[in-house]
DNA sequence: ATAAAATGACTGACTGGTCAGTCAGTCACC
DNA sequence: GGTGACTGACTGACCAGTCAGTCATTTTAT
């Protein structure tokens, strides 16, 4: 939908001004972000953005400081959806150890549909490296304060096994599924199967009993 | 060192001209290396690759035909000095189990003192994403075959537990190195004691006994 | 009801700075 | 005086960001 039909449609409708301009700005947003995935950033010319969206450059500019706000946008709304898509999979389920499979579903489901924020997190480290933190991270520890109260939950019910902190099991699954997510979007896997797998070794191990009792 | 320097002190000895040429690309790859490591691939100019070698621009272009040629150099000479750094830590054990713990040791260790690497993983897939496959992954996929016999041998004297496949077990492990990796490089975390909780989880799993009852 | 004026969203040709890659020229050494 | 490694000023392409101008819509005046 081009732009301009999308504000005149808006117009009959009782949106406020307000409204049709962050409407507007998500469209812009949703569409530089593919673009941005697709040619990288630096071959994503302010230009493309625009004519793709059936306006001109300028209009870009009423919107966005710059070529690296836009894309900055775009990161973080990527980011936001992820969140919240993890978080409503997490919620549909009670017993602790659902709610994780569910979410760790869910987050790598999230990524195989939108290649695009793959990509987008790669961009901005290979461009803004200066910045302290990648967004990724800055949201993923916003996150690990929920996830940590439904592992101690775990751990205080004898769930897990002793030795193992909260914090050494969220690194753990935070770097599996981080790992796991780019592999599967540059080698064009699926994470349906794989999922079983990951959690199925990340609870019990690889080693047999026999080798248990010999490795301890 | 200045690459004119490298000159005199190689014209002294009995290296031959090639030996010499060989010797100042690879001086020029490190350094490049460096440089767009630290600026990112856009922000890194040949003139300043060729004043830090103490050259002129110009004869950077009698050893690589292009910037991208240069960079490409210095992502496989990167990995090619990974492969080589994990090979010879495995080679130290015999025992199966002792190998592949030393050789995720080195891996983690290696990008730990060649931050640069991670970078350039990451500029490569940024700026030439449409290549096929990253070159990190067409290393991964070489060592693969390598590690299959070690894996395959372990399944077969019974010390992994039913119902896993060598494909499987290899995915999760170098999904979850990686993962581990890149998560170390952006956080600055150190690779030294969370390699032996990776192996922990990895072998034995986090649920305690009474879970592994419950949950299978 | 009609015209005139004000508004502000949108446009796109243009500018200024950037940098990869070139090549005619230099120079050290044989 | 021949060779070839090295130089660095120069060029041409590129593109983010600008801003004077256009036009549709709303407001005010008559």
């Amino acid at each position: 939908m081009k732009l301009s039909e999308a504000k005149t449609s808006a117009d009959s409708s009782a949106a406020s001004v307000s409204d049709r301009k962050a409407e507007r700005r998500l469209a812009m947003i949703a569409t530089a972000a593919r673009l941005f995935a697709r040619d990288g950033y630096a071959d994503c010319e302010m230009e493309s953005v625009a004519s793709e969206l059936g306006v001109a450059k300028g209009t870009l500019y009423l919107y966005f400081r710059s070529k690296e706000e836009l894309f900055c946008a775009c990161v973080d709304q990527g980011m936001r959806e992820l969140q919240e898509t993890v978080q409503q999979a997490a919620q549909g389920s009670i017993a602790p150890f659902d709610r994780i499979s569910a979410a760790i579903r869910a987050y790598l489901l999230f990524f195989e549909q939108h290649p695009e924020q793959a990509e987008l997190l790669i961009q901005e480290r290979a461009f803004f490296h200066d910045r302290p933190k990648p967004t990724y991270f800055t949201y993923r520890e916003a996150s690990r304060e929920r996830w940590r109260v439904v592992w101690a939950e775990l751990l205080s019910g004898g769930s897990i096994r002793d030795g193992l902190t909260v914090d050494q099991i969220l690194d753990f699954i935070g770097n599996l599924v981080y790992g796991t997510m780019f592999t599967n979007h540059f080698l064009g896997r699926s994470a349906g199967e794989q999922h079983a797998l990951i959690m199925d070794i990340f609870y019990r191990g690889i080693w047999s009993d026999a080798q248990r009792h010999t490795g301890e």
